[in-house]
DNA sequence: CCCCCCCC
C-alpha cells in the first residue's frame, strides 16, 4: 500500500497554460479519489447519474467527472472514496470559466487506501475560495464573452489566441480539427467547439403542417466516447445536410445552435442538442479509429420494474421467441406493422419488446441471437414491456463483453432457465402465463365504476383496463354463437352452394362457429354486462363454440342444460372498457380480454387472509400438494 | 420551427 506513487504536480500542470496540453493528455497520471457524488440530472426520463469526483495528486486536488460508462466501477463498488486510479484517459474541457477533468478510461490500482497528504485546491474560485461560479451559472449576456472552449490545450485566454493561431497554420482549410470538444461538455455557454461524432441513426425526412406553418427536417442521434446528442436540420438545411450525413460515419461539425432539448420530448441523453443551420460545417472523418459505435447503459431486465413508465433504457438479452409479424390500427387510423421479441437474460426475467415497421417486417433472426438495443421506452403493458421507437437501436449480436458474458451464460445451460415475466401480481411466475392479468390489481365493479367516472381519459380514444373476479349472472341464449369464415373469422352466409364469405369472396361447405357471449356478471358491488368472443367463450363453456352448436342442434334441452350451468360460475375477468356510440347514444363496452378459472390457491394468496401466520402454512401446505400431489 | 413512435 505505502509504495503507492501519485503523480504529482499533474494538477497544476492540468490547470496551468504553459503546459504541452499532448503529453499531459498521454502522461496516465495516477490520482487518488477523494470523493464520489452522484449528481442526478434534473428532469427527463432518459437522464442517466453522473458521479462527480475530486481527484488528488497528493498535493492539488481537481474536480472531475466520471464518463458514463464508467458509472458501474461505482455502482458495483468497485471504486471509492481513497480508491488509487490510472487515469488512462481523460479529457479536459472548459465549463463556466473553470476546467473540467472528464475522466473516460481508468485502472483501479488500489480500492481502498489512506488519504495521502493534505493537497491544495488546485483551481480555487477567484473571489471566496468556494464554487460558486461552478454552481451559479453566469446569464451569458452580449457584454460577458462566452468562455473559449478547450480540449486540446489547456492555456487560458492569452495564450489560447497563440494556441489557435498555431492551429490556423497546421489546418488552414476547413475545420478545426485539433480542437475536438467531447459531446458531454457541449452547451450554450460554449462557442467555437467542433466535435468528432458518429451518426449512429438518422431519420427520414419529416414534413409538418400546422397553425404556426410548415415545414420539413430530420434528425441524427450523434455519439462519441463521451456521450450523444440529437441534431436537428429544418427546410433548407435538411437540403444541405440529408445525403451528407450518413448513417454509421463519423464527420466533424461544428456551428451548429446548442440548445436545451425540451425534456418530454428527448429519447436520448442529453440534456442540450443541436439545430442544425445555413452556417454549419460538417465534414465526413475518415479516422474513425477512436470512437465506439455505440455507448451502452445496460439495465438488467429485473431491473425494469424500477424505472417508470416512458422511460428510455438500454438493455441486452437473448431473443428467446419471436413473435409473428402482426399490425396494429393506431389512434390516427394508421396502420402500423409489428413484432413482439420476447427477451431474456441473466436476472432470469423476461420482457416483451415490441419492434414497428420495417424492423418488425425485416427482422428474422431466428438462431436465439443476443441483442442489444439502445433508447427503448419502458411500457407497463403485463407489469413491464418494452417498445422501439425510431431513435432507438437495435445491434444483433454486438461485439461487446456483455453480449458475449451472455452468450456464454445462455448456451452453458441459461437457455433451460425459466424466466419471470414482469407482473405486478404476488405471484411473479404465474403472472407471465396470465399475461396483462394482475391480482394485485383487482378491482370490485364498484371500484370500476368510480374509476371510469373519475378518469380523465377520454375513453372514446383511449380503453382502460382492469381486472375483476365476477360470477355468470345470464348469458344471452340467442346469438351465443356465429358462423365464421374458417379463413377469416367473419360472419357467412348460407347460400344455396354453402356459407358465403363476403370478404374472401368464396363459400364454404360448412362454417366454423365462433363464440359471440355477451352476459351479466356480478360481485358484491356491482352488476354489470361484459362482452366476450371465441376465447372467452372456450373457457366459460369448456368446448369450443362447433361442439355447443352441435348440441344446439340435436337437442334444444341439452343445450338448456349447458347455458344453465354456466351460471353462477366465478372467473377472474380481464377488461377493456371503451366508449362506443350507437344511434348517436354513447355506452360503455366492456369488452371481455381474458377468462381465468379461479385457482384457489393463489386467489387466498392474494387475500388479506393470507397475511396471517396459520393460513401461511396452510398455503404452504396446499401449494406442497399441489406440486407434489402426484408423488405422495 | 418537430415532438408522431402506435396495439393488446
Amino acid at each position: 500500500m505505502s509504495n503507492v506513487q501519485l503523480t504529482a504536480g499533474i494538477c497544476l500542470r492540468l490547470v496551468d497554460s504553459s503546459e504541452n496540453y499532448d503529453e499531459v493528455l498521454n502522461s496516465k497520471p495516477t490520482m487518488q479519489i477523494l470523493s464520489v457524488k452522484k449528481v442526478s440530472s434534473p428532469g427527463g426520463l432518459n437522464q442517466v447519474d453522473r458521479y462527480r469526483i475530486i481527484v488528488s495528486d497528493g498535493e492539488h486536488f481537481l474536480q472531475a467527472m466520471l464518463a458514463t460508462q464508467l458509472n458501474n466501477l461505482v455502482d458495483e463498488g468497485h471504486v471509492g472514496k481513497y480508491s488509487i486510479i490510472r487515469v488512462d484517459k481523460f479529457t479536459c474541457n472548459l465549463v463556466q470559466e473553470r476546467r473540467l477533468l472528464i475522466v473516460l478510461d481508468m485502472q483501479i490500482l488500489v480500492k481502498n487506501h489512506e488519504k495521502i497528504g493534505k493537497p491544495d485546491n488546485a483551481q480555487p474560485t477567484p473571489g471566496d475560495g468556494a464554487s460558486s461560479a461552478q454552481q451559479t451559472p453566469a446569464p451569458h449576456s452580449a457584454a460577458t464573452p462566452a468562455p473559449v472552449p478547450s480540449t486540446s490545450t489547456i492555456s487560458t485566454s492569452a495564450p489560447q489566441q497563440q494556441h489557435q493561431q498555431q492551429q490556423g497554420q497546421s489546418n488552414r482549410a476547413g475545420l478545426n480539427r485539433q480542437n475536438i470538444f467531447p459531446i458531454e461538455g457541449l452547451s450554450p455557454y460554449q462557442n467555437n467547439w467542433t466535435i468528432k461524432a458518429r451518426v449512429t441513426n438518422k431519420s427520414d425526412v419529416r414534413t409538418w403542417s400546422n397553425q404556426r406553418g410548415e415545414g420539413k427536417l430530420f434528425n441524427v442521434t450523434l455519439m462519441d466516447e463521451t456521450g450523444e446528442i440529437r441534431g436537428t436540420a429544418f427546410n433548407n438545411a435538411v437540403d444541405e445536410l440529408y445525403d451528407k450525413l450518413e448513417e454509421g460515419k463519423v464527420y466533424y461539425i461544428s456551428k451548429a445552435k446548442v440548445q436545451l432539448a425540451k425534456k418530454q420530448f428527448t429519447t436520448v441523453s442529453n440534456e442540450y442538442e443541436l439545430g442544425f443551420e445555413r452556417h454549419t460545417e460538417v465534414e465526413e472523418c475518415r479516422d474513425t479509429q477512436s470512437l465506439p459505435t455505440i455507448r451502452y447503459n445496460f439495465v438488467p431486465l429485473s431491473g425494469l420494474q424500477d424505472l417508470v413508465k416512458d422511460a428510455i433504457c438500454d438493455v441486452i438479452g437473448v431473443v428467446k421467441e419471436v413473435g409473428e409479424l402482426g399490425s396494429i390500427n393506431s389512434k390516427f387510423g394508421k396502420t402500423v406493422t409489428k413484432r413482439e421479441l420476447t427477451l431474456v437474460d441473466k436476472s432470469n426475467f423476461s420482457v416483451r419488446l415490441t419492434l414497428w415497421g420495417k424492423q418488425a417486417e425485416q427482422y428474422s433472426e431466428m438462431n436465439e441471437p443476443v441483442v442489444a438495443f439502445k433508447g427503448v421506452k419502458v411500457g407497463d403493458f403485463g407489469g413491464r414491456s418494452l417498445s422501439m421507437f425510431s431513435s432507438s437501436m437495435m445491434t444483433i449480436n454486438p461485439d461487446i463483453p456483455e453480449a458475449h458474458a451472455l452468450r456464454g451464460w445462455y448456451d452453458a445451460g441459461g437457455n433451460q432457465a425459466s424466466f419471470q415475466a414482469h407482473s405486478n401480481s404476488f405471484s411473479g411466475a404465474a403472472g407471465g402465463a396470465l399475461s396483462g392479468f394482475n391480482r394485485s390489481e383487482m378491482k370490485s365493479l364498484q371500484e370500476v365504476n368510480d374509476m371510469l367516472s373519475n378518469t380523465t381519459t377520454d375513453l372514446s380514444e383511449k380503453p382502460v383496463y382492469f381486472s375483476a373476479r365476477a360470477t355468470i349472472m345470464h348469458i344471452k341464449q340467442e346469438n351465443v354463437a356465429y358462423p365464421a369464415c374458417p379463413t377469416c373469422n367473419k360472419k357467412v352466409f348460407e347460400q344455396h352452394d354453402g356459407w358465403r364469405c363476403e370478404k374472401c369472396e368464396r363459400s364454404y361447405e360448412k362454417p366454423e362457429y365462433r363464440y359471440i357471449i355477451t352476459m351479466a356478471v356480478a360481485d358484491h358491488t356491482q352488476q354489470a354486462w361484459f362482452q366476450g368472443f371465441n376465447e372467452a367463450g372456450e373457457v366459460i363453456f369448456h368446448r369450443p363454440a362447433n361442439k355447443l352448436m352441435e348440441i344446439k342442434f340435436e337437442d334444444e334441452t341439452k343445450f338448456g342444460k349447458v347455458m344453465e350451468e354456466t351460471i353462477g360460475q366465478q372467473f377472474n375477468f380481464t377488461c377493456r372498457v371503451k366508449q362506443e356510440t350507437y344511434n348517436e347514444a354513447t355506452k360503455l363496452r366492456y369488452g371481455v380480454q381474458k377468462v381465468l378459472p379461479l385457482n384457489y390457491v393463489e386467489e387466498l394468496w392474494g387475500s388479506e387472509l393470507a397475511r396471517t401466520p396459520i393460513c401461511t402454512s396452510v398455503l404452504l401446505l396446499l401449494c406442497l400438494i399441489e406440486c407434489f400431489g402426484d408423488v405422495l
